[in-house]
DNA sequence: TCACAATACGAAGTATGCTTCGCATTCCGC
DNA sequence: GCGGAATGCGAAGCATACTTCGTATTGTGA
């Protein structure tokens, strides 16, 4: 109170101008906007990603999905066993491999996930409206830039501080 | 099982290509970053947020926090809770409006704030790691361009389906 | 074969982030 | 000054997201 407070110095830069906070917008956004635009399927992005990867690879255990979508186990199994919950995919002990569970879309869940794309994808590509239709490939390849080469959960540039 | 499954048709994209997809794993990035560049500190990105707006502001009330950080009362509450309990910032009913929890940095809150800046912005920086400068300052502002107009939490576009 | 490493999970704990509901207080029109 | 609207919070519930620790199973090398 008596002292002089922290406030705004020249060296401290604006909250709109962090790379973190805006991109923190950024998916706040595109959750909200996937919600509205696929609102009748009740249905969250991760969700969608995991029904996506489990249709391309038909099958697969709890970590290799994982890794498919970049999360880590716990997350994953969460969100798969939600999905099983609501009758989208199937989950069972792998036959070779006990510890594994193994997880594949139910016919209800392809259903599902006709029924969904066209709806997400509009999702995707509308949180990027303030964009030119250039603008948006440019805005997407570098972000595919800076995300490779940083495959691993929490492999964020070893190198030193 | 007989029937034919799913499977990436030509009317499915990569999952490495919706910008959803990229946004969260940018989101992703940023924070793991972060934590590694704070990591004496025990301090998140939102909680820096809230630290700073608080700094900027002096004293604030908690919906006004929420509102200069972008996020609803709720979260904003929990994580000024455990920024109180670590005496970073003290919260009292506000003398004329006691509905109001009125929020101010104490010393230790203020001595944290110089302490981290530093590590705190080389992480937000770090994220865009990939990108050349130039880069990085157009990627910047196309994130601003997309935040843009989409001021208030959920308000994603109004307009009809 | 038998100890040990690697693997796939699960449980618990913490933090973020949202929604809906309800309470207390304040403000405002009359 | 009084009744209802608006405001600021809190609680509860769900989903995401990470860490650490423990457990069961598999595979492997001596």
């Amino acid at each position: 109170m008596t002292g002089k407070t922290v406030r705004q110095r020249g060296s401290s830069w604006q909250l709109e101008k962090r790379p973190g906070f805006l991109i923190r917008r950024l998916h706040q956004i595109h959750v909200a906007l996937f919600q509205r635009k696929c609102a009748g399927f009740d249905i969250t992005p991760l969700q969608y990603s995991l029904l996506t990867a489990l249709a391309r690879r038909g099958a697969a255990d709890q970590t290799t999905l994982a890794a498919e979508v970049m999360l880590d186990r716990t997350t994953t199994t969460g969100a798969l066993k939600r999905l099983q919950s609501r009758k989208f995919i199937e989950r069972a002990v792998h036959s070779r491999d006990r510890r594994a569970q193994m997880c594949r879309l139910t016919r209800s869940g392809e259903r599902l996930l006709r029924k969904i794309e066209a709806p997400a994808r509009a999702a995707h590509y509308e949180t990027l409206d303030g964009l030119s239709k250039a603008e948006q490939k440019r805005f997407i390849a570098m972000m595919q830039k800076v995300v490779a080469g940083r495959d691993r959960l929490s492999e964020t540039a070893d190198a030193p501080d």
